[in-house]
DNA sequence: GGTCTTGAGATTGGATGCAATCGCCCGTAC
DNA sequence: GTACGGGCGATTGCATCCAATCTCAAGACC
């Protein structure tokens, strides 16, 4: 993941486009949600600043941010940890999840252009086509962002992006353990939620994904195994 | 102010409880919010640090935090403002309320105790006996915050004391235009929110703060001088 | 043999100094 | 008179260094 750009004459690593911190923070971001760090493991500020060609603190002010965005735990004068959740904690980003995400969809829908939506189909389709778990997890995940890039939103954007990153080790665990036919119902689901937008009901498309997400937040109630 | 630091061993001024960066954040999370920055000031870094006896550091630790919370608005190497919002973007703010708040108040109401409904009750009665805006203020953030005090939550509660934070400024702005008639309404919501708690009616309860809040919304919608 | 204490090592937290960047003002040309 | 460009001051961003704190393990005491 680490990009080397193609420096003409400077040996450094750091390409020198926006803050430091900005760039540590997306760095541990990709690599915590890419399963790289796995809940629980620690992360020490000097590995990281190594690994980045950077002093320690850009990597403390990243540390903060992911801390703020819920990805990292810190203590103080100890450590950083990957955070991690049991059922309860997840099952309530869930419901939070349920109670928000409805809206975002309703700021949304009157926005989408006709292209938009046309590509929200062709990704509801890929995904029905079968693909690895790794890609069906990006292709949920461009799907649902998809059907809220309508939306200009102050805040609760980047909340629900939050909500999703905080969820994503559970549900690539929770994946891993289905059947292609385990997923009928999540296509059918897409399916209608694409359905609901086209004909710009927002009123219908909150009631699918509200029940599309209550209902992945059961079934991964009906899994404890993965949170242990 | 300016404390010397000549001494090696000398009684530093600093209570040394904990972390510098926390303690400034702080500082200034409470000065924001009574209404000492408003929206739009300019915060230098070093003038914080000067004021609270620290280097810059925390400084910027503490205002990455207080961006993270919204109370902020960080430009890379430029500076940093007080957050404003104009009328959508507070809009969007109760929106969001309008749909966490009541699933706040579910996961509080089974475990209040009758102590804490009582003080509800109290807390209801002082505000309708008539007092200044900013103990008004003051009074409607402890009521709502006590009807939440039951909940354990992971991510829920700190999210709703955020938006609180977020909107506290245009909250003032609004209720210094009230006389005391106007609050009638804000009354009887409040005893009305008071009577389900007592009964453990958490959809009741549900109803009648996303109504709440949902007036709010609107009241200020008919107030816009206020965001200018 | 178990538990408390104490020390060294490691790691984070904070302060200072320097480099990079941005905004502003003034001078100049058209 | 106005618009553009260069230089200067101010402010932020980052690196290095030092202090404070925690962890962990070995040893002494009970």
């Amino acid at each position: 993941m680490a990009s080397t750009p193609t420096a003409p004459d400077a040996p450094a690593v750091i390409p020198r486009d926006g803050g430091a911190s900005e760039r540590v923070a997306e760095a541990l971001r990709t690599a915590i949600l890419h399963g790289e760090y796995p809940p629980g493991t620690r992360i020490r500020q000097e590995d990281v600043a190594a690994q980045h060609g950077a002093s320690r603190l850009p990597v403390r002010e990243a540390l903060r941010l992911l801390e703020a965005e819920g990805l990292v735990r810190l203590v103080a004068n100890t450590g950083a940890w990957v955070s991690s959740l049991n059922l309860d904690e997840c099952d309530e980003l869930y419901r939070i999840r349920e109670r928000i995400e409805p809206l975002l969809l309703t700021y949304s829908i009157p926005a989408l252009s006709d292209d938009a939506i046309a590509e929200l189909g062709a990704l509801a389709a890929r995904m029905e086509a079968g693909v690895a778990v790794e890609e069906f997890l990006e292709l949920d995940h461009r799907f649902h962002l998809a059907t809220y890039s309508g939306a200009r939103t102050l805040t609760l954007g980047e909340t629900v992006e939050r909500l999703w990153n905080r969820t994503q080790h559970y549900r690539r665990l929770y994946s891993l353990g289905l059947d292609a036919d385990s997923n009928r119902i999540v296509h059918d689901e897409h399916h209608m939620l694409v359905r609901a937008i086209e004909s710009r009901d927002a009123d219908d498309a909150e009631r699918v994904l509200a029940g599309h997400i209550r209902r992945t937040r059961l079934e991964l109630a009906r899994h404890p195994h993965i949170f242990d």
